[in-house]
DNA sequence: GCGTGCAGCTTAACCGGTCAAGTACACTCC
DNA sequence: GGAGTGTACTTGACCGGTTAAGCTGCACGC
């Protein structure tokens, strides 16, 4: 049973293949007695056009490219990815695009992956995450003149379109909250330090707490998983002063982290408070459930979707603002026990 | 910069578009020499195969079609999918074939974006989860003729590849380690009463708690997300003659139980026993630890791709049975307080 | 000296769409 | 009646590969 193609649908309705590609394409040039007896004869046999055929023709391949650039064994559980992924699906859905990944180990390989991608034709853009200085792979999408947006950059626009938020104000709200529950030693454990916007956030940590007089803004660096969200934040409770709140960047290392104080026999929140970053329901899930910087990351990756479909349709936005986190206050925070 | 095609490396090379055709794809009709020189044309001009060009000739696509089906909001934190597209592209990666990826809400609309992906040949085949009792995607995937493979069937073999494992072992394992351990009472929160696999888990749960003379086997039925797990937990709970151990059918459920034992002042593993399927690094994540049925989910997904590629090829494969699930003993699991 | 075989190419059709250019025919208007 | 203007098509080139079939020239056998 092949699949039926332009012709078959021309040879049925006695008309020229042109007709039935002008029919089907809502183009001016049929009438619309012809179009709708093309429009009826291809659903009967069930027609889709033929995707290879359509891109070879110079228009579209309609689909987008996203690599995911992190271990494996952290891409499972770190919800933030899925939620990215499922608002641009809600977008690229829409408008009948396809969503291609690749899972890569290295930047270099991901600049490999867009230059096949690319010169393949299989795609006509993609999203890139994980922006880091002086990133090797900014470069390259610029002379490959292959259609982008980038996500949470720093809001400083190079030539490609960014989507960025302002993470350092929500931060900056964090340790407001915090210091107006009564905290004074507040430490953080980070994300990977190479990445723009975990240098945004440590920026604005320690501007906050100089501003607030804190004293010393203690940042861990971490790397997302719960490993080394454990390994920080034992390393900042066995210090004899240790802290009496704890800002971690992703809602995995909190979770590991809540695990360590209940370990140690701290109580969350009476010895510690634990904010956690991107609220997914892991944040609601656990015990107490944790106070966390909410942004709505499927609406954030729908948004990169939109101004994607934006840059391939050659109408080039610079640089755009998506909605600031904002804390959502639950049971993982209160004043420090005296 | 046009992207340079095979015309531009036959100009250069001094012979025909079929020759460079012969060159690049390892076809016998050059030699060895014109090979050499076509091949070192093709890496310093930076040649990719115009992939449409090339799926529109007869050939393949390329591209192989996933699907979730599961609302967005449980898809960012369930790590089997994503533990499963990693595995995915291991296999894919090497072959260099690409993963299109949808997001569905429901099976109908999952059969239409096969029957897109199809028509349009914008892939070869697909690769089907949650697999239910008379599936309707089945008999449209034999119908298109599709290649694919189904993971997490039952294990009775229909006509389409199947990849499935022993869950029923694994379930029966961990029950005899719970009576093993001195309990009585084991309940059970499983997934969505509809998919295949819960009705297999469902199954060997009541047959060996049969066979042990455990009276009764509960099981709430729920669906995979935190907050049913919570619900289903509370459930069991609040009851008079409450379980000593709670086996639940994945790990996000087992965290949300773990945080409804201690909310209600239980203690974990004290007055309740705790076992989660499906090991992520959420279950080590959590304190205690979860007791785990764990597989090599990333490995699952690997097998099947691979099955896929095969089926693509035409080697026809009936049923594969995967690796069945071990109990990974943990923090969670004790002899139940008398 | 000539047929035969074969490696090493070239040629051209083909895949299934898109789209600019061409055509046929009706309809209007002076 | 003939020019002018649409409308509703048809025709055919083209996108960039693959591949069957055809063509060359050389080596070899007899």
């Amino acid at each position: 049973m092949k699949r039926p193609t332009i012709a078959d649908i021309a040879r049925r309705a006695g008309v020229s293949k042109g007709a039935v590609s002008y029919a089907l394409n809502g183009q001016p040039g049929v009438s619309d007695a012809t179009r709708k007896r093309i429009i009826a004869i291809a659903q009967e046999i069930g027609f889709n056009a033929n995707s290879a055929a359509r891109a070879l023709s110079g228009a579209r391949a309609r689909a987008v490219g996203f690599t995911l650039c992190r271990p494996a064994r952290i891409l499972g559980i770190e919800p933030w990815f899925m939620g990215l992924i499922s608002g641009f699906e809600a977008e690229l859905g829409a408008r009948s695009y396809a969503l291609t990944l690749q899972v890569v180990a290295t930047p270099e390989q991901e600049v490999e992956v867009y230059k096949r991608w690319w010169g393949e034709r299989r795609i006509d853009g993609v999203i890139v995450t994980d922006l880091r200085e002086n990133d090797l792979r900014i470069p390259v999408l610029q002379q490959l003149q292959l259609p982008a947006v980038v996500i949470g950059g720093s809001g400083e626009s190079g030539t490609v379109t960014q989507i960025w938020s302002d993470d350092g104000g929500a931060i900056t709200e964090a340790v407001r909250y915090l210091v107006a529950l009564g905290h004074q030693k507040i430490a953080r454990v980070s994300g990977v330090p190479d990445l723009l916007h975990t240098q945004v956030r440590t920026r604005a940590f320690n501007d906050v707490c100089a501003s607030l007089g804190l004293g010393d803004a203690i940042t861990v660096p971490a790397d997302y998983t719960g490993e080394e969200g454990s390994r920080a934040t034992r390393r900042l409770l066995i210090g004899g002063d240790r802290p009496t709140a704890i800002i971690y960047d992703n809602d995995v290392m909190a979770v590991a982290g809540l695990a360590v104080a209940q370990e140690m026999g701290l109580s969350v929140p009476g010895d510690l408070s634990i904010v956690a970053w991107d609220d997914s329901p892991l944040c609601s899930l656990v015990h107490p459930p944790l106070t966390a910087l909410s942004r709505d990351v499927s609406g954030y990756g729908a948004q990169a979707a939109r101004e994607l479909l934006h840059a391939i349709d050659g109408r080039k936005v610079g640089n755009v603002k998506a909605q600031t986190a904002h804390l959502t206050p639950r049971g993982s925070t209160a004043p420090p026990r005296t």
